[in-house]
DNA sequence: TAGCTTAATGCAACTTTATTGCATTTTATT
DNA sequence: AATAAAATGCAATAAAGTTGCATTAAGCTA
């Protein structure tokens, strides 16, 4: 199957309409292992309005095909979701580690995180987990 | 010792000049269990201009008085730092909990967080760990 | 395939958080 | 009291994100 044929049976299943910017946006977050955010997306999608990114990104967060994690500036970076998120709950409590570098934000998903206990009176919905260091390719530098 | 005599302290101790709108922000930040935004600190601290608080939060913050957190919505808060953090290397790494009914970011620091290992080629620099979910007060409603 | 309905888009305006430059004031030191 | 450095205030600017509304396009259905 086609990326393309998979990008429109993603959208018919969260009955989202098939628009070209979507399979955009699509295209351009699959296969990375970094997440992406709003102005990054803009710089290379081309003509595609600014808030229809952002409309096109909340879409995709509630459906579960993508998900939020905050970059070190505090920006919204996107990455696609694990095979079993959907819009009632998102399972991506892997590590996200943020190079202090080249400020990319990576989905480290083949680890495994521990399992948390928080203390009484708070009722957990998510966990997640983040570092800050060198990646890779900026260690070698 | 009075609180006050601590800030002046704590300040000199740093090599930061005593003055009012700091020790306000400190009066403002210690023993609170939930982090501040600047945004919130505008609101109650009365007459200090707004760049003002954004230049002795990050001066804190680079002394390693303060640590920042991201809340929910990307926006930076600031809690006081334990006491073995300084301008060289903060140990902030407890678990930090979002509340997602009152946006309230509360510093879970008596949690012992377990090691993470990354994989070969990352180098890490710190760790951060934050949860999702309901605070006592708001499950108690 | 034409018509209809609803969702999606584009554009302008706006909001919030955060940053920068520069003149003025305040602090700490001598 | 004089001085030097640091801190502040103010105005302007920037960046990320949101909202309202008119227009356009997608997906049905007849
Ligand atoms: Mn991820
Ligand atoms: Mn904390
Ligand atoms: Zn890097
Ligand atoms: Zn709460």
């Amino acid at each position: 199957m086609s990326y393309n044929q998979h990008f429109e049976h993603l959208l018919k299943r969260h009955q989202l309409k098939r628009t070209e910017a979507r399979l955009r946006v699509l295209s351009l977050l699959v296969n990375k292992k970094t997440a992406t955010s709003q102005p990054d997306l803009e710089s290379v999608i081309g003509d595609v309005d600014r808030v229809t990114l952002y409309r096109i990104l909340s879409a995709f967060e509630e459906k579960g095909i993508i998900h939020k994690v905050f970059d070190l500036n505090g920006t919204a970076n996107y990455a696609i979701c694990a095979d079993d998120c959907d819009e009632h709950h998102h399972h991506d409590e892997h590590l996200h580690f943020n190079c202090s570098n080249c400020k990319n934000v990576y989905c480290l998903d083949e680890l495994d995180m521990p399992p948390i206990v928080l203390p009484a009176g708070f009722k957990l919905e998510k966990l997640s987990f983040s570092a800050v260091g060198l990646c890779p390719k900026c260690l070698n530098k």
